[in-house]
RNA sequence: GGCGUGGUGGCAGAGUGGUCUAAUGCCGCGGAUUGCAAAUCCGUCGUCUCGCGGGUUCGAAUCCCGCCCACGCCUCCA
């Protein structure tokens, strides 16, 4: 069998990963906040673990690995943005929801076994948070129920933060209530405004971490085998995790394997509102970027080192995966990828060289390997591949081409290059790829493609 | 201030003790093709080197120490 070696930000080293019970091989990762569009950042993490889950399933069987990944429903963010919009909180997150599924899906992301809502398991929120206070690990303040970190000795223990060191220069909400800066809430008081479940607390809801807790205890029990998410989530989200279900259930491992991927940039920099060079999924989708091609350029970076993301790389991943399509057209795949490619995604999922792999496969002509290899890593399945065939254009918009590449034909054939070129360099001014080969000219449209460039050419 | 990640050939990006004078892709270069191009295909290229300075070792890009730099997290935005 593979082996599978993963680092793990608990203790900061790669190591073999052996499941508790490899026909129930168990992960979780944190989902979006449904209030907007996911912006680009927040697909890195999807791309990773559904490459993790992938490869799970390919090792022990797709029937034997559970995946959850969790949409928090409830949270400051959402009751701000109802308020500011005037819509109903119900209407933003289910309509958030169905647009994250759709934008990850068209990245070639597979649908986790289970996604749970925060707000179908505030019973169970409740539940733990009584049991919290029944250990002595929390307690009750001004309406709000809060956890202590005090009574953690090892807090601290995954982000490597001690807490003396994180009081020094912290910038944490300083709470009269809170008996320790570092402690964080559980259960918050809602006014009659904000959306809030009863609770021995009185009318509330949870703080941001509990719902993890809850429901990975819920669906994958006290001790499961992979936790992930992105890096900005190691501190102070998954931290806290750790310590609510760690006090919890002593003795239980919680997760054993925490996996981090870093974060993205964009043409070098941070991506961010304020830098300008903040844009979501589905922005680059309708520009005409490709999911399949997004996806790839996610690959091309090893998960735990920064990615940066450029107008390049997706020229040069496009260029790619359309020799890869042309090469694999009408080719069955083969009955398994390539047990190099799998080894290198089971090597703490080195993705880069996973599609030098591809390369290689494609050098040789392997075109079933490669097909089946490339499917393994999400790419050119059947559901992404619209883009390379249908050349990209609007009917009207390929009518129109082909009608100017018709005349350029008949000039050529007059041997009037003069006026051929000029009808090619529209066309190539348009952004439209013109292909000649033996059997006629053939095109598609590029990534600057602008139908108006058409207009008035003849 | 605390914590973390990383600095590899023109670019991107693997490699983490010997098979590395460093995978792979891009670019460049040569050729095929073309009326000329583009696209495509074939071939070819990266000699004193892996941020800098020490050290360990028979041997280091790979381990240790120090330094410099970049980026990120601790902040609404992942």
């Amino acid at each position: 069998m593979t082996e599978i070696r993963l680092t793990n930000t608990l203790t900061r080293r790669k190591e073999t990963f052996t499941p508790i019970d490899p026909d129930r091989v168990r992960m979780y990762v944190c989902g979006p906040t449904v209030y907007d569009r996911a912006h680009l950042g927040n697909a890195r993490p999807v791309v990773v673990f559904d490459t993790l889950f992938r490869l799970l399933r390919q090792v022990y069987g797709p029937r034997h690995v559970v995946y959850v990944r969790n949409f928090t429903d409830v949270d400051d963010k959402i009751i701000a943005r109802a308020r500011e919009s005037g819509r109903p909180i119900a209407q933003i997150t289910a309509e958030t929801t169905a647009w994250y599924l759709e934008d990850m899906a068209a990245l070639g992301a597979l649908e986790p076994t289970h996604m749970p809502r925060a707000t179908e398991y505030i019973a169970e929120m409740v539940a733990m948070i009584e049991t919290l206070l029944a250990r002595g690990c929390a307690y009750v303040a001004e309406g709000h129920v809060l956890f202590d970190v005090s009574s953690d000795p090892d807090y601290g223990i995954l982000s490597g933060r001690s807490v003396e060191d994180m009081i020094a220069g912290a910038r944490v909400e300083i709470a009269p209530y809170k008996r320790n800066p570092m402690d964080f809430v559980l259960w918050k008081p809602s006014d009659a405004e904000q959306p809030g479940w009863d609770s021995p607390w009185g009318r509330g809801r949870p703080g941001w971490h509990i719902e993890c807790s809850a429901m990975s205890l819920k669906l994958l029990g006290d001790c499961f085998d992979i936790h992930g998410g992105g890096n900005d989530l190691m501190f102070p989200h998954h931290e806290n995790e750790l310590a609510q279900s760690s006090c919890a259930h002593p003795g239980a491992c919680f997760a054993r394997f925490w996996l981090h991927n870093e974060m993205l940039q964009v043409e070098g920099k941070k991506m961010s509102k304020s830098l300008g060079n903040f844009f979501t999924v589905r922005d680059l989708l309708d520009q005409g970027v490709p999911g399949e091609v997004i996806r790839f350029v996610f690959l091309l970076t090893h998960y735990r080192k920064p990615m940066d993301w450029t107008r390049r790389k997706a020229d040069e991943a496009a260029a790619a995966l359309r020799r890869w399509r042309r090469m694999t057209e009408g080719v069955a795949p083969a009955p398994a990828p390539d047990p190099a490619v799998v080894a290198a995604v089971a090597d703490d999922l080195n993705t880069p060289r996973a599609l030098a792999e591809l390369h290689r496969l494609a050098a040789e002509g392997r075109a079933d390997v490669l097909l089946a290899s490339a499917r393994f890593l999400g790419l050119l399945t059947e559901a992404l591949g619209d883009w390379a065939r249908a050349g990209g254009a609007d009917p009207e918009a390929a009518a129109r081409i082909d009608r100017l590449l018709a005349e350029r034909a008949a000039a050529r054939k007059a041997r009037d290059f003069a006026r051929a070129d000029a009808i090619r360099d529209a066309l190539v001014a348009a952004g439209v790829i013109v292909k000649d080969t033996p059997d006629g000219a053939e095109w598609e449209v590029g990534p600057d493609f602008d139908p108006a460039g058409l207009e008035g050419v003849l």
